[in-house]
DNA sequence: ACAATGACTGAAT
DNA sequence: AATTCAGCCATTG
């Protein structure tokens, strides 16, 4: 029963693999995952994302310029910036300062095929 | 089957 | 440098 995972299944188990302390861009994921037009889909699996199992860290998607533009969609407008800072991160005015440091780039440190078979 | 929906992005202004 | 535009495409009703 190797169903292929739906493109949101697929978003989830990336966005796993932000490492503590190190965010990542919707396009950033949508490009590992062979659809680099698709970051608004992204945008939208991390909406979902809330309901998956395992828990998927979705405080460390950021858009590409490092702001904060899903922190609306937390419990509370400052959660997603608390949890970064949580993990030692700086944000002012919503954006991740010296976001480039931490920016971490699934495709650059991932294996497509590690975790997908299509 | 078709239209609407987005936590986006790159290019144009 | 800042803002606006249009394309984007997997899901859902």
């Amino acid at each position: 029963m190797d169903e292929p995972l739906s493109f949101y299944e697929k978003v989830f188990e990336t966005a796993r693999q932000i490492p503590y302390g190190r965010v990542t861009s919707y396009g950033a994921i949508a490009r590992f995952l062979g659809s680099g037009k698709s970051a608004r889909l992204v945008g939208y699996a991390m909406n979902l994302s809330h309901m998956a199992f395992p828990p998927v860290p979705a405080h460390r998607v950021v858009n590409r310029n490092g702001l904060l533009t899903g922190r609306m969609h937390f419990e509370t407008p400052g959660t997603m910036q608390r949890c970064l800072e949580e993990e030692g991160l700086t944000v002012r005015q919503n954006q991740v300062l010296r976001f480039e440091e931490h920016f971490w780039d699934p495709s650059e440190h991932l294996k497509y095929s590690d975790f997908f078979k299509n």
